[in-house]
This record gives C-alpha cells, structure tokens and sequence, in this order.
DNA sequence: TCATAATTGTACTTGCCGGTATAGTATTAA
DNA sequence: TTAATACTATACCGGCAAGTACAATTATGA
C-alpha cells in the first residue's frame, strides 16, 4: 500500500505526437475545404486516421481544434519575403516584385478559402480574426510602409504619408478580382492578366507619388 | 359524378401575399443577421408570424427561400444613385461625391453583413453569387467607367483605360478599412476618418490622372 | 352553398453532430 | 513486472433542424 499519492505525470505511454499531427493537418485541410460547419469532428477523425476519441483527448472541443487549425495555417501562410532588396534597387523594380508576388498569394486558392473561412465566422469568432489579420494582412502592410518610408528618405519617391499609401497600392494590387474570386465567380488568375495588371498599377503609383 | 378531371386552377382560397411578405422579409432580416446555418426554418416562420407549413407552401425549401432572400436584397440595395453630374460638375468633385458614398455603402453594416452571406455561402451555391455580383459591384463598376470616360472626352483627366480606372479607384476607396470590418475587427467607419481618407484617395486620383 | 385550397398547431420522422461512456488493447516509464 | 496512460471500437445520449403527416379551421371563387 504504500503508493505515491499523484506521480505528477510522467508515467504511462506518453502521446504520439505523429497523431496530434495527423489531427492537425485533416483539421486545416477539411476546415478549409468545407468550412466550418461542415467539418464534422467525426470526419476529421477519420481522415487523419484517428478514433475520435484520440481526436478529443488532443484537443478539448471542436473550437480549440478550430483556432489551432487556423493559426497553424496563418503561420505557414506568409512565408514569402518579398520585401528584401539591396539599397540600390530602382523602387520601380521593387514594387513591381512585390505587386506580383503579393497578387500571387491573396489570389491563391489557399489564400481564398482562408479569407472565406475567416470572414464566415468573423461574428462568432472575433479572436481568431484577429489572430488572422496580425498574423497576414498587418505584416504585409507594415513592410510595406516601412519600404515606402525608405524610398522617401532616400528621395526616391515622395510619399508623406507612408501608411496611407502602403494601403492604396496594396488595395490596388488586390483590386477587383480578389472580390470576384472571394465570391467563387470569374476566372483564376492568368499570368498574362496577373503581369498587366500590376505593371498598370505600379505606373499608376509612380505617377502619383514620384519625388518632384 | 359529372366532375371535371381537373379544374386547372383558380379555385378555392388564393394565397395571402401579406403572410409571402412577412416570411420573406423575416428570411431577409435572420439571414443576414445569423448567416445561413444558424437561422432555421422554424425560426423563421415564427419570425413571420406564420406557420412552418405555411412557410413550406410558398417556398419549396430552404435553399429557395434563401436565393429569394437574397436576390431581393441586393435588388433593395443599389438606390444610391451618386452618378448624376450636370456636364459642368469639375471632376474632382464628381469623385469627392462618389468616393464618400461608395464608402459610406460598402462599409455600412447591411453591405458587410449581405457579404458575409454571400462569401459564406461561395462554394455551395455560386448562383447566388454571380446575382449578387450582376446586381451590386458590376453596376457600381460600371457607371464608374462611363463617368470616367466622359471625363476623358472632355478632357478633364486622361484616362486611356477607363475600366481598369475604375477598378482601382474603387479598390483604393474601399481600402484595407473594408476587410478589417468583413472580419469583424476595427471601428465602425467614423466620419472625419472617411471624409480623409476619401480626399487622400481622390489626390492620388487626380496626380495620376490629369491632363497633362 | 359548396367544393377547393390556404392556413394552423402539434406531433412526428429522420438524420446529423458534438460529446461521452464503456471496455478492452497497446505502449511506455519506473 | 507493474501501474499508468494512450489508443481503439462501438455504442450511446441529447439536442437540433429539415421536412412531413394529420386533422381541424378558415377564406375564397364558382
């Protein structure tokens, strides 16, 4: 009888960290796909090849699992540096980069079903929004602003108000398309299209902001 | 016995277009609201003051109700008519009185709350969409481009490409301030704030644009 | 008036889903 | 070896919602 009163934890099989994994990533790609309500727990289960059981010893309720999915998926969704150039880039040359490559990733079909997912449940989940728009949308636009402050200080371009003008350019890439898109109407983006499009807006900007 | 086979219609007591109201502007109000899963039929019926079979015999089923709802509500939402100019309105001002108002629309609760719905509801029922989009942006987009065409002819701004134009001075308009709200996060729009931002938004306009 | 059809309230069927219970098997640290 | 814990399979509970059945009532055109 003489026995320990709580072994704290260390004891017994330990969890597989494969299956917490397995969960994770039937989680990301079923809410994505399907959204959430149509994502059962069951069918997560089975389609990391889990008991639902092990599903709910991993995480405590289908909202966990939800904003675990989500941010897991925001961090592995902003891995393009674009905004990395050498002090001697022409800023043509670098908002050009930069137009394109973001273009390419809000118009990405990942991209798209996470805004869908997100704004679906803006009301009911107003933290994992957040989450999303610090995580995305906040980042983009703070090294933007940060390179347009650069391009003014160096006399580059003239662009008193960097923040403001961050946005304007960054709405402008995304453009209309991105709503078409949102709204599962219209064609994917053509490269062709995707190049003009971006050439117009940057000449658009350079128009308006460059230094007298 | 002498009874007609069928009697093709037109007897017994018609249906009271007051109750086919009342359910469609109840499905109106709790769509937009609650989104599509979180209203019920039931809901709804009680919310029209009638009951669920009644429901059942002016609309087929839920779906129908719903594209009904829907197409009402957008055919409901494009009064604003900011496109009226007599042909000496100075261009800038025409832009002034357009940007704020479509500011105002896209930004107001109603909008946000009916792009919700329709982002939601993207994968599963495209139709929806394109009638939204027929119905709402593509008018929008439309008039936009003619008025910048105009202004064109008549040399107040040098517009080669009127339509592409139009999509980025609506794209600027809207801005990042748009997603922020369709996500739930940030300040409703406050008035000072808009009056800004849309004379920010018609500067860059203008610089890009004038006739040299 | 009278057949016809709309409307109602209630209860029902059916099906799905979130979450739990049970009971047994597998794995691991001590 | 042993105790603790993960994991599995299956079944179950409770709830909710879409749509239907029924039986009664009410309004309307013929």
């Amino acid at each position: 009888m003489t026995r320990r009163p709580k072994p704290p934890s260390t004891a017994g099989r330990p969890k597989d960290p494969a299956k917490y994994a397995a969960i994770l990533n039937a989680a990301k790609q079923l809410f994505i796909e399907k959204g959430y309500g149509a994502s059962s727990m069951a069918a997560i289960a089975a389609a990391a090849g889990v008991s639902k059981l092990t599903l709910y010893s991993h995480f405590a309720d289908k909202d966990a699992l939800f904003t675990t999915a989500v941010k897991c998926k925001c961090e592995e969704q902003l891995p393009p540096v674009f905004f990395q150039f050498s002090e001697d880039t022409p800023i043509r040359q670098a908002l050009l980069t930069i137009g394109l490559g973001f273009y390419n990733l809000v118009n990405s079909e990942e991209a798209l079903a996470l805004h869908r997912l997100i704004i679906a449940q803006a009301s009911q989940n107003p933290r994992v929004s957040q989450l999303f728009y610090d995580a995305g949308p906040r980042r983009v636009l703070d090294a933007m602003e940060q390179l347009l402050q650069a391009a003014h200080g160096s006399r580059q371009l003239d662009v008193p108000q960097p923040r403001a003008a961050a946005e304007h350019f960054l709405s402008m890439i995304k453009g209309g398309h991105n709503l078409r898109l949102l709204a599962g109407i219209g064609e994917p983006p053509d490269v062709q299209i995707a190049r003009q499009h971006v050439e117009d807006v940057v000449d658009l900007f350079m128009r308006a902001f460059s230094a007298r």
